[in-house]
DNA sequence: GAATCATATTGACAAATATCGATATATTAG
DNA sequence: CTAATATATCGATATTTGTCAATATGATTC
């Protein structure tokens, strides 16, 4: 709640459009890398690279199985980024509407 | 809710770890440019271009006083980001919690 | 209107990021 | 063991972003 770093590191799976393209997908359920790529428009390496900061947010979690790497949006990690909102956007008890203010 | 062009850019208020310090000076009131400058380890002109991009994602408005800019959290925009959140985080209907396992 | 103050804009630069193709790694299938 | 497949990593590049100093704009004060 202080440790400004982390938090952005959070936000950072949503303030890129192709990331939230991805998020959207994984609505659906869990896939997989290969099905993440037919729908999403970028190049098979820059999806892995999207898919690390996803996970880096706690958003997304992945899961390995054989060949493929699964991919599901994270219960705790949408927690996390709600909870964070919350705490950022709520105005503080004493909340001063108006500084200084000559209205 | 697939304009992700836009919902990105609500989210670029929170990605950045300054933003998030102004944001959190914020909570506290409004205040001015010259006063959230004192609390924020930045520039004059690299402050105006942060408020540039709160402003822009609808999470602060600004108000005009005289010399004085002043700043708030917009509960209007708290709101649509918080519901674009919900929104991107809500699993589907249908979720397939696991897609074509053999777990 | 000249001086002062608060803020915005501009221009420059460095750092971070998004992107891709090529290559490496790891797993499965033959 | 070899070939094929899925994903990750690497190297290069273009774009975006964060930053600052300098300057411009706009409002107030004298």
């Amino acid at each position: 709640m202080e440790d400004f770093k982390r938090s952005a590191e959070i936000y950072k799976a949503f303030c890129d459009e192709n990331r939230l393209r991805i998020i959207y997908a994984l609505k659906e359920g869990e896939k997989c890398a290969c099905t993440l790529l037919e729908e999403v428009p970028v190049a098979q390496s820059t999806l892995s690279h999207h898919m690390g900061i996803l996970v880096k947010s706690s958003v997304v979690t992945s899961r390995r199985k054989g060949k493929w790497t699964y991919y599901s949006l994270s219960d705790e990690g949408a927690r996390q980024a709600r909870n964070l909102l919350d705490e950022m956007l709520k105005k503080s008890e004493d909340y001063q509407a108006c500084s200084a203010c000559s209205d």
